[in-house]
DNA sequence: ATATGTGCTGCATTTTTTGCAACACCAACT
DNA sequence: AGTTGGTGTTGCAAAAAATGCAGCACATAT
């Protein structure tokens, strides 16, 4: 859509912090993005960038009009999909910023799925941390969220929700493996290994041991499930996890860990606040929810689709 | 802005009916105003008009194109102002869709006591009935909306509103003028003056009959609440009004209508659903709603400001 | 049939945008 | 102090885009 370029330009220069760069990226030369620059600036009626001697940067009115901009971008995005849609060509893109819990069976599932009904649909899915994918929703990065215990949730509306119990994970022949269920503390008596202070599972388990005396300490802390998933394989150690990511494995073992120790926390699908969705992932969204409130009733319990 | 200049024709060019007319009232010619509309269809990748042998009419798609340009417009607008007021320039614009019954006394006194502070500030009042008010939010030609009972509520936010009892209204030397309170009943034993069906007053009138005897005879039906005002000045008759646009008047008299008989209607000030307003109009709204939230204190009582 | 309206298109013209080169300025090195 | 490499900005000519004019093909109304 041309009539935006402007904006599009503005962003280059914005992010690349100097005209210059801005006008190489956009094979322009620098003169004339200048001018387009000078040019909404008058038409504005205020400057939208601070001038200094080493480039250009955004003022506060700058990042109004920024902000309107992608607003607008996607708003145009959405009704060019919803045209798109009762002229019945049923195409579209989705993006996506998700925990990694849901990475390995629930997410590729519920795309593929999806994809059956309307291969014109694409994706595109950006692993993020809570709170990254948080900024992601608020600056149009991402249309959808799928995360694990989200911190702010200003400007973050949630479309549906499910309970997400923790599970300690280790190897098949790990002497908790004969227990039905755990306590937290059995589980921090054998090596363990725990996800980085980022992740809701941590954090769940921080604030469980801040009214106890048991003391975390990790042979492994890291940012990665996948890691973690397979690290408890190599060593005779306890792992964190919860239920979305699991799936039966002749050497991985999972047994839940005693709500009473740790609550279980919540895995939720969410979207910018205000926001209506182009149609493609206004009804991707709808499955998830569908598929959310499933798992709901199998009872949380970790499980091939 | 000139970005938009191409919707600000297409919508031109949807309200003249053809490509002609539209090209004269803007001062091009058709065959500059035919080709942009041409380039705007092939970049958005769908027609926009249906081509009739008799002009031009928007489709579907073309409906939603124009919707996505007026939010877009109001929106530039709001950071517009918005940037205005974090310049301390303090400047913009307001525009109103009002019930007459307002028009006497509220409304000009709150715009007059708003731009007292806030002299850059203007106005634009246009006066609707209560169903053309919420068609003038949702195309964005008004951004507030102040109405008697209003119908659809869809799209409709309320800001505030409060009750508004309804009053018989007649001269002073009418025999009714003796009296605290009226039945409505006895108002129609009278000879007597009411709005149009469009109107929320009639409609409370309407409802309220279904379940007695009596039956409306008007000596005179009008969709001017000025004219019955000053009608009942001329003829032994009485007429219906809500407290808001009544004030002391030496030769008019009102009473409350009993409760029992007609329940007071509400009036709203209420806005687009989702939509955010520019730094003006919101803190007008604010100054109205507080007014009207002091209305409700002083018990609904029709009194000068 | 005629007359009048419609949208559309080829071509010349005008307007707008762009690229090039040079300038003025600033900060950090040499 | 001088040099170097970076910035934004501007005059002028070239390129690109939008516009106006005149005419076409078609449908409706008279």
């Amino acid at each position: 859509m041309r009539h935006l370029q402007t904006f599009r330009l503005i962003e280059a220069v914005a992010k690349a912090g100097s005209i210059r760069k801005a006008a190489e990226d956009a094979n322009i030369t620098a003169s004339a993005l200048n001018r387009r620059i000078q040019r909404f600036e008058e038409e504005f009626g205020f400057p939208i960038f601070e001038r200094l001697s080493t480039g250009m940067r955004l003022n506060p009115a700058g990042e109004l009009v920024l902000q309107h901009y992608r607003g607008q971008h996607s708003d145009l995005q959405r009704v060019q999909s919803q045209v798109a849609d009762l002229a019945g060509v049923r195409r579209g893109h989705v993006t996506i910023a998700c925990s990694q819990a849901v990475l390995p069976y629930f997410l590729p599932w519920q795309i593929a799925h999806y994809r059956q009904d309307h291969p014109g649909v694409t994706f595109r899915v950006h692993v993020r941390d809570r709170e990254q994918a948080e900024t992601d929703l608020a600056s149009f990065s991402s249309d959808l969220a799928l995360v694990f215990e989200p911190v702010h949730l200003v400007d973050f509306q949630i479309i549906h929700q499910v309970a997400q119990p923790v599970y300690a994970i280790f190897a098949q022949d790990h002497p908790l493996a004969r227990r039905e269920q755990v306590r937290l503390s059995e589980c921090l008596a054998y090596d363990h290994v725990i996800p980085t202070p980022d992740y809701g599972v941590r954090n769940l388990i921080d604030m469980a041991l801040k009214q106890r005396s048991s003391r975390l300490s990790p042979v492994l802390e890291t940012d990665s499930f996948e890691l973690i998933r397979h690290y408890v394989l190599n060593e005779r150690a306890v792992g964190f996890h919860i239920a979305v990511g699991l799936e039966a494995d002749p050497r991985l073992a999972f047994r839940r860990i005693s709500e009473r120790d740790l609550p279980p926390g919540n895995l939720i699908l969410g979207q910018k606040r205000g926001r209506s969705l182009p149609v493609a992932t206004a009804r991707f969204a709808a499955q998830v929810a569908d598929a959310l409130e499933a798992l709901e009733q199998a009872g949380g319990a970790p499980a091939a689709p």
